[in-house]
DNA sequence: TATTTAGTCAATTGATTTTATCGACTAATA
DNA sequence: TATTAGTCGATAAAATCAATTGACTAAATA
């Protein structure tokens, strides 16, 4: 039941231009550096998310990546759906990439799939990158004065 | 937040030695047949769930696995760990394998995948096989019913 | 006690997926 | 037209997963 690192860095990354919202684009490179992810790794996970329809980019000097709708439009299911494609544990309780099992008896677990991939489904799809940025900013702030 | 084959095929593994209980051992080659797994590969996976403690064994003729406890003493999140390691999506949010970040911008992540780790272990830790082996007995009694 | 049955164990292979890298390309700006 | 920065496809490296193998040990029974 693990993330892969695809889908980490992916909502890293999303998290990193959603606290720099609505200001201009940002680098590859200063995300990146940012977040600690593998520059050309990440040149990859963007592409599919701007594909995705997640984010836009622009070239050449100012250039680099932006989001394309406010964060609070953008959920963390459809980005780690993006990378990792189905939320469900196994493909015979997958809304999308349902498979039919060829035996019956196996119901039993069948049942216990659904609910664990409803409860994550429920949690990711209430998730914007707002309010990922929100908690971020907060959790930054408290440490600050944690300092003084 | 995928569940591994390994794991898919161990909780259909005791599901099948529930169903059974409490009946004297099954063979590997017999859970092997009514579940449809891989001889060989389940072999090492039952190997591996006695070894956590949750089957016991006999050799010889008559021999085979079974239970080493009611099925209502075991939990599907006990099954799962022991075949896939931790339930958390990340290890920064493992209670097990926990793992610290060497940032703290992430924070705004962590507090979602914990929430994430928190509710699939509450259904698969208050899952157990004697509630799968009901809801299939009774899901076949149903089938059967139809038929008529 | 010899034979058969059935689980034990370690090592290794094969396949797939994941993670990451490379190089050449295109678009935008100054 | 030089520089900056994203685009794209191919591929390589690594890790993990799934499965196979062969030799071994223990128990039952004939």
């Amino acid at each position: 039941m693990r993330l892969s690192t695809k889908g980490e860095y992916a909502s890293r990354a999303i998290l990193e231009l959603a606290l720099h919202y609505p200001k201009g684009p940002l680098h590859i490179r200063d995300i990146s550096s940012a977040q600690d992810i593998p520059e050309r790794f990440l040149e990859q996970i963007l592409l599919s998310l701007k594909r995705a329809g997640c984010l836009k980019s622009k070239k050449g000097p100012q250039g680099g990546y932006y989001l394309s709708r406010d964060p609070s439009e953008i959920t963390v299911a459809e980005v780690i759906r993006a990378m990792d494609g189905p939320l469900a544990p196994i493909d015979c309780v997958s809304v999308i990439a349902h498979e039919v099992c060829s035996r019956e008896n196996y119901c039993g677990l069948k049942w216990l799939w659904k609910e664990v991939r409803d409860s994550v489904a429920e949690i990711l799809e209430n998730t914007t990158f707002m309010d990922l940025a929100e908690r971020t900013k907060k959790a930054r702030k408290e440490r600050k004065t944690e300092k003084l």
